[in-house]
DNA sequence: AAAAGCCCCTGGATGC
DNA sequence: TGCATCCAGGGGCTTT
């Protein structure tokens, strides 16, 4: 589910309401994809300091070492007041005097883990191999492109590796693609530095145009209050296989890359 | 070293 | 209605 525009908004919607507060409780559904990796009660009375984000990772940093939170295909986070019984898939639970962070996650590709540090061993296990922020300055053309030049594999599946960009999922990535008019199984050292520049400026521009509309809601996606997000409703390629390109009218595609659907427009977007 | 495949898991849509 | 099949927003790990 969540690429960086649903974490970063998700983030936005409860970052600003959960700090400073004191953790009161964890509880622990089903497992999820890795351990916590710290003794649940060991948590209690801990200070929430603040909530950033690293790639699709949430960082709830605590005044003694920080949360990692990963959303995985199919979590949500929701913050709130309302503590109710847990449903079926409400999977772990952050209570706190501010409020009750609750993660639901069917299908449990998701995590929370706990870092004694953001350099401890854990935190760079995860953290370590990640590409740039393309929303926070850093993210430039030489990198980039030199970037690109290493790689053989075709640019999507490049892209989605987050090793040279973090936060380009599934579907942003064919978004991307397609605003920059580059076909996704382009050799990544095949892209010139002209066409670089047009990928860079368009990862910016969908990201953060997502982000401005709430973030794709394919299925069920919501953020911290609940609400969904609107942006699926502008893609020009993804989930569009069969229908018309909204700039040139040919038959959008879907094709298999890496075990993942890619789509494209055969005219807009060039080999 | 990099690329390609393999899984983890549940649920919704589709087809017979 | 039931059952089988395919597909889904991720990504670390293992195998080539």
């Amino acid at each position: 589910m969540p690429e960086l525009p649903e974490v970063e908004v998700t983030r936005l919607s409860f970052a600003d309401r959960i700090a400073g507060a004191r953790v009161t409780g964890v509880r622990m559904g089903k497992p999820l994809r890795w351990p916590l990796g710290v003794n649940p009660s060991s948590l209690v009375g801990r200070q929430v300091l603040g909530v950033r984000r690293r790639g699709k990772y949430l960082l709830v940093d605590l005044d003694k070492g920080l949360l990692l939170w990963h959303l995985g295909m199919s979590g949500s986070l929701r913050f709130g007041l309302d503590r109710s019984t847990p449903q079926v898939h409400d999977h772990f639970d952050l209570d706190t005097t501010h409020g009750l962070l609750r993660l639901n996650d069917p299908r449990r590709f998701g995590a929370v883990v706990y870092a004694s540090h953001e350099n401890s061993l854990t935190a760079v296990k995860l953290l370590g191999h990640l590409g740039v922020e393309p929303l926070q300055g850093g993210f430039d053309l030489n990198r980039f492109h030199q970037g690109l030049h290493k790689r053989h594999a075709a640019v999507k599946q490049v892209l989605l590796a987050g090793e040279l960009v973090v936060g380009v999922g599934n579907i942003y990535a064919s978004e991307a693609l397609f605003l920059a008019g580059i076909r996704p199984t382009v050799r990544a050292d095949r892209v010139s530095r002209p066409r670089a520049e047009k990928l860079r400026l368009a990862i910016i521009d969908v990201l953060s145009r997502a982000v401005a509309k709430g973030g794709s809601t394919l299925r069920d996606f919501t953020n911290a209050d609940g609400q969904q997000g609107y942006f699926q409703l502008e893609a020009h390629v993804y989930d569009r296989a069969g229908q018309p390109c909204r700039a040139c009218g040919s038959l959008i595609r879907r094709i298999q890359q890496g075990q993942r659907s890619t789509y494209y427009c055969p005219t807009c977007q060039k080999p």
